[in-house]
RNA sequence: UGCCUGAUUGUGUAACGGUAGCACGACUGUUUUUGGUGCAGUUUGUCUUGGUUCGAAUCCAGGUCAGGCAACCA
């Protein structure tokens, strides 16, 4: 019972706010902007927000952050309420920033009539000038003390379309000296003639993030409004806008953005990766998208796990891709279905076997008692590993070689008699004998062999095609690499391998997990059809044998 | 030469003035019909200098380092 999780500094604040009776409940929201696909790091924006509202027996929302119809798709939109579906998560309501522009141009005219908001005819350039450097204070201008009735009729003119793109902006009257920039009489709307893909053309003016999105929390009743570090210095503009509105105070608490080793995380850069041909999609299996994740075989519960491994802090932090490969391994390990599959075959073949084949039996997953067993054919003619097989075997080699003898997993045990080399000295053959009395379950042969190797009967083999994907990038840590991320890209993050499956793997589904028997977790493609079957390497095992070679 | 965050082992993350713990990684050993899994173990850490205190990762002061802030982006 002592043994609770400790609670993340988010938490301890609702816990507080709670205990004091500040809130009945609480009520979080997740905000994308509908520009883009969502990725892991988002995944740890929603387990947050999500994972808060159930774990005090809140709500959330999920709210699309629509204030810029420039880059905004419905595309967009649909993808992101699949993914956060996908991760097994329901929203309270889904709204809209879009949906508030009404209430968000009444709250602007309130800030006018108080001498609080202004339109500026300045362009870009002056206002970026006028604003001052963090170290010099900005510089007003004669628009700033426009007159309220002229700023009304202004503004109601700008969203009736008498202005040209540009050609005006409504800004907030605050302080042109604070040391906080967005401090500095930051704009609230700007006039951008662009089809917005839910209210299409009834505007011309659309609100900035910093006038959408607190308002938006307040008017939705978020208690806890849940943000990323890069958002701690608008968060006295978030209160202002809310004190001078006089409306529900919504609060908002930053934390540390996901960082990942071997990958990009920012919207922009997966958006150059996709545009410039470097993966094939969003969704590339490669990609750190919840979509291409998820095409790539990884489990919702399995980045679920992730997300509450990482935990939730201030500072800046960049995880090990290894940790996210461990949570993918630990729950496929429990679920998937074993199967055998040769990548790089040589021939196996059976002298003494006379019995042509039989069918023999192999479990389909051993860490399910459950789980049943599969028919799996068995002949004199087998492929194996041409990595299975050596020429002269080194010390702690346990697998085929001169002499040796080695387990065919489900099947028997085998010795070698002789091999085979093609003109150019490759193994093309090898020759052993079985022991009958070593067939896997009813063993009476009393031998002892260290290697058990997985195989598929030649002639009851299917070919499939295996995408094996290694890190898109080369670099650990590409915030830290100098010069463009692109530099860093892995030019072999893919390698299709055309393979020999045992039969099994035609007749099953779709959304089977597999663990192809000492090569990996794999995962059918959305490309995989019967006659051409295609699969993902979510990840591959863990190979201390590997290792015990590099040394 | 401003303001705002932050700094605990290779990477994350706890410890809320009282034994620096957990996970991943790495490394041993063991089990195993997957060199997988499981099991047992090991693993040079509190940025720095002062101060307060019986006692400081924690409180205070100074410094150092890292990140953020000057888009008609979010």
């Amino acid at each position: 019972m002592s043994e609770e999780k400790s609670l993340n500094f988010i938490e301890e604040i609702i816990s507080q706010d709670l205990a004091l009776g500040k809130y009945e409940s609480i009520l979080t929201r997740f905000p994308p902007e509908p520009n883009g696909y969502l990725h892991i790091g988002h995944a740890k924006s929603i387990c947050l927000n999500f994972g808060l509202a159930k774990h005090f027996g809140g709500k959330t929302n999920l709210r699309f952050d629509d204030t810029n119809p420039a880059k905004e798709d419905i595309e967009y939109v649909d993808s992101i309420k699949e993914d956060v579906k996908w991760l097994g998560f329901e929203w309270a309501k889904e709204c809209y920033a879009s949906d508030y522009f009404d209430q968000l141009y009444a709250f602007a005219v309130i800030l006018i009539e108080k001498g609080l908001a202004y339109v500026d005819d300045s362009t870009a350039e002056e206002i970026a000038q006028q604003k001052g450097t963090p170290t010099v204070p900005g510089t007003g201008n004669d628009y700033r003390n426009r007159s309220i009735q002229e700023n009304l009729e202004l503004f109601a003119a700008m969203k009736a379309g008498k202005f040209a793109d540009g050609e005006k902006v409504l800004r907030a009257k605050i302080d042109l000296a604070s040391p906080n920039m967005h401090m500095r009489d930051p704009l609230l709307y700007r006039i951008k003639r662009a089809h917005h893909h839910r209210t299409g053309d009834a505007w011309c003016i659309y609100p900035m993030y910093d006038f959408a999105h607190g308002q938006s929390d307040s008017i939705e009743n978020i208690t806890h409004s849940i943000c990323t570090l890069e958002f701690i210095p608008h968060r006295a503009l978030y209160d202002w806008c809310i004190e001078q509105l006089g409306i529900y105070a919504s609060h908002q608490y930053e934390f540390a953005r996901l960082n990942m080793t071997y990958t990009v995380m920012s919207k922009r850069k997966l958006l150059q990766l996709v545009e410039e041909g470097h993966v094939e999609s969003w969704d590339d299996p490669r990609m750190p998208t919840i979509s291409g994740m998820r095409r790539r075989g990884y489990t919702a519960g399995s980045i679920r796990d992730f997300c509450d491994r990482i935990g939730i802090a201030k500072r800046e932090n960049i995880i090990d891709l290894s940790l996210l490969e461990f949570c993918v391994r630990e729950h496929l390990n429990k679920i998937a279905q074993r199967r055998m599959v040769v990548t790089n075959p040589i021939k196996l073949i059976i002298t003494n076997y006379d019995k042509g084949e039989e069918v023999l039996h192999s479990e389909n997953n051993p860490e399910d008692p459950n789980g049943g067993t599969r028919e799996v054919p068995f002949s004199n003619e087998l492929w194996i590993e041409r990595e299975d097989f050596m020429e002269e075997p080194t010390k702690k080699y346990f697998r085929l070689g001169p002499g040796l003898s080695v387990r065919l997993k489900s099947a028997y045990i085998v010795t070698c008699e002789s091999f085979e080399k093609d003109a150019a000295g490759n193994i093309t053959t090898v020759h052993v004998t079985y022991h009958p009395d070593s067939k896997s379950g009813q063993d009476t042969s009393g031998m002892h062999v260290k290697g058990t190797l997985h195989w598929v009967s030649a002639k009851h083999a299917v070919p499939v095609v295996l995408n094996e994907y290694d890190r898109l990038f080369k670099v650990e840590d590409l915030a830290a690499a100098e010069g463009d991320f692109k530099d860093y890209i892995n030019a072999d993050s893919l390698k299709k391998v055309i393979a020999y499956a045992e039969p099994a793997l035609s007749n099953d589904g779709l959304d089977a997990r597999f663990q192809f028997l000492r090569k990996g977790y794999f995962y059918q493609d959305t490309k995989s059809t019967k006659d051409h079957l295609v699969f993902n390497r979510t990840v591959t095992l863990k190979d201390t044998w590997a290792k015990e070679q590099k040394k």
